[in-house]
DNA sequence: ATCAGCACTCTTTATACGGGAGTGCTAATT
DNA sequence: AATTAGCACTCCCGTATAAAGAGTGCTGAT
């Protein structure tokens, strides 16, 4: 009664086994139906028969690499054997010139920065037919270039802050007590002339700085206006932020079907934090990130594969960009586009041009 | 073989069989069932067999207003019946004293403009679990309040317009030549003297009449900026928007499991124009307006109803607000939520309070 | 080690059947 | 003349059954 000796083992599968690993991971894809030995013989460059097959489909089971939706079915990857197939088994197909040509001519450079994020997330969704996302780019120093403050009413007061290269933020401050036009054009002249090209938290402790050495009334004005500066550059800048394209091609992968699930996806974007970890962590580990299923953690995720790819500029990640679909989605072609479109962003995306 | 006389016509419905219909739109949006005679009967205060009311029904039915799904099936309003049932049969309930306070609290009147919609269309969503819309007010009125020319780069400008209340624009303008800061800011001051206070359509004609009266160099930024400006501006008002919120809970609804139809409903929120269309001829047509299915003109709205209600300040209408949802939905409920929702947004945007 | 053969399992599709719900019609009743 | 009881009829729906198809696991032969 000694049990037959396996094969294979967790930490090196044997060629062959591998080999029809790879294949079947392939033909599930590309027909979404479980795979049998009948087939994999066929599919398969190894010349083998169904039976045989059929050992090693037992052995990959074994190790939770596959599984059989019912006893009488071909196998289908899970998503440990995606995760191998992904990591090892792939060949992605590097996109040709003109397909890169392609993605950089429908992705024009042109215009301000929020119009650059709609576009590159509906290129995405667009031509992987899934959803297409990309996070506004972080900036941790957000430099100072031109503050303004605008009298609104008695006790209110309009600071307009111009960060980076063109970027407005405005915000509301109220004020204790009424400023005359004139002490907001100082107050405005003085910032000015102390922080422009300063970055923020700089700004910050030179106000700190300049309130503990001289009381003025003007300097309740300014530390106001760098709490007002804070609140409004933090609301997007903190939290982070994305722009998420094509969610209803989703609607039309079988794997959604199920619309108990995929509302809570759709929630899920809506409420927005959740996937911005997720994303965060992608920008930290940089590069191409794959997600397959609920590895990422969190459940509403099953079923979906994240590929991310970072986009940075001198050498600097702003953040991340990619698409999300049913994990059996077409790897080898996705991953590509998504790298070539972090890259063309990366490159739109840098001022010296 | 004369035809029996017909106790109902179109344009008079008998009372017994509007009080029918009643009861059966009632019934239905209770229960989504359709509703048969023998419950009819015990429905209604009418004291009636159920063989009496079927004759009535089968009047309902030539006439348009009821339908049955299939032979021995009870009956279902058709739109046309929900039609008459929302014009003449439906009783609203008034809401409460409490319930408009509790309306009131929810959405705190603190915060700026867009932060105001947000919550607006999330509160409609959450309280009538469909989905809330608001669009942004449309300001035909634009009114300049500072103006302020800032240098990018050789050849381009930063035009920032402060308008109306406290709301601030920004457009990237590409000059002909570099302006030095000297000339910019002597160009915002021209600006600020000339046209604050002005409406955008005044500031134009006022540039334009400048242009051909001397044509300074600093004219040409004038002309410049006012393109800029009307672009930056016309983008929200020209075009319209609409914030939505509670999309996902249209997906627990029975009427909605058609994930194709679904689809393209919410492809349709997404495009927003054919929709802002529909929302433009409510805020024209003034005071609650109800859509029902395909009424609208827009298949995809087949199924969906739509309650508005428009929202004004000073008696002039801003914009609207209101719910999507099946069109069987507790109109009596929902109609008086989205009146007094209108009409507490409109307080809220009141300037003097 | 590989493979052919075979019994077995499980899904899927088609078909049949009975119960339930509700109708339309007719004839009787008010 | 309007209303109603009675009844045959239609259609839906859930369940049961059967047959076909696909694929497996196992055994014994090569």
């Amino acid at each position: 009664m000694s049990k037959p000796e396996k094969t294979v083992s967790t930490n090196e599968l044997n060629e062959r086994a591998r080999q029809l690993l790879k294949t079947l991971v392939e033909c599930y894809i590309r027909d979404g139906q479980p795979v049998g030995s009948r087939t994999l013989s066929r599919s398969s460059d190894l010349d083998l028969s169904p039976a045989t097959i059929r050992n090693v489909m037992a052995d990959l089971e074994e190790l939770g690499l596959v599984m059989a939706p019912h006893t009488s079915a071909g196998r289908i990857p899970t998503p440990q054997g995606y995760r191998i197939f992904i990591d090892s088994l792939l060949t992605v197909q590097n996109l040709g010139d003109a397909e890169v040509e392609r993605l950089r001519r429908q992705l024009n450079m042109e215009g301000s920065v929020p119009e650059m994020l709609d576009r590159v997330s509906k290129l995405l969704s667009g031509v992987t037919h899934m959803a297409g996302l990309v996070t506004v780019p972080r900036r941790e120093q957000c430099r100072l270039r031109h503050v303004e403050f605008l009298k609104l009413s008695e006790d209110r007061v309009l600071a307009i802050f111009v960060v980076n290269e063109s970027e407005v933020r405005n915000y509301v401050v109220h004020t204790g007590r009424a400023y005359t036009a004139t002490e907001l054009e100082q107050a405005g002249n003085y910032f000015n002339a102390q922080y422009t090209g300063k970055n923020l938290d700089e700004a910050r402790a030179g106000v700190l700085q300049a309130m503990r050495e001289a009381k003025e009334a003007v300097n309740a004005l300014m530390q106001a206006a760098m709490e007002a500066a804070e609140l409004a550059i933090s609301q997007e800048t903190q939290r982070g932020d994305y722009k998420l394209a094509g969610q209803t091609n989703l609607m039309t992968f079988p794997e959604f079907s199920d619309l108990a699930a995929l509302r809570q996806l759709f929630e899920a974007f809506n409420e927005k934090q959740d996937l911005l970890h997720l994303l965060d962590q992608c920008v930290r580990s940089g590069g191409v990130q794959i997600f397959i299923g609920e590895e990422s953690g969190y459940k509403v995720l099953g079923g979906c594969s994240l590929i991310t790819s970072t986009y940075q500029v001198e050498g600097k990640p702003l953040g991340v960009l990619g698409v999300i679909g049913p994990t059996r989605m077409a790897y080898e072609r996705v991953i590509p586009i998504v790298d070539v479109t972090a890259k063309l962003l990366g490159a739109a995306l840098n001022p010296r041009q």
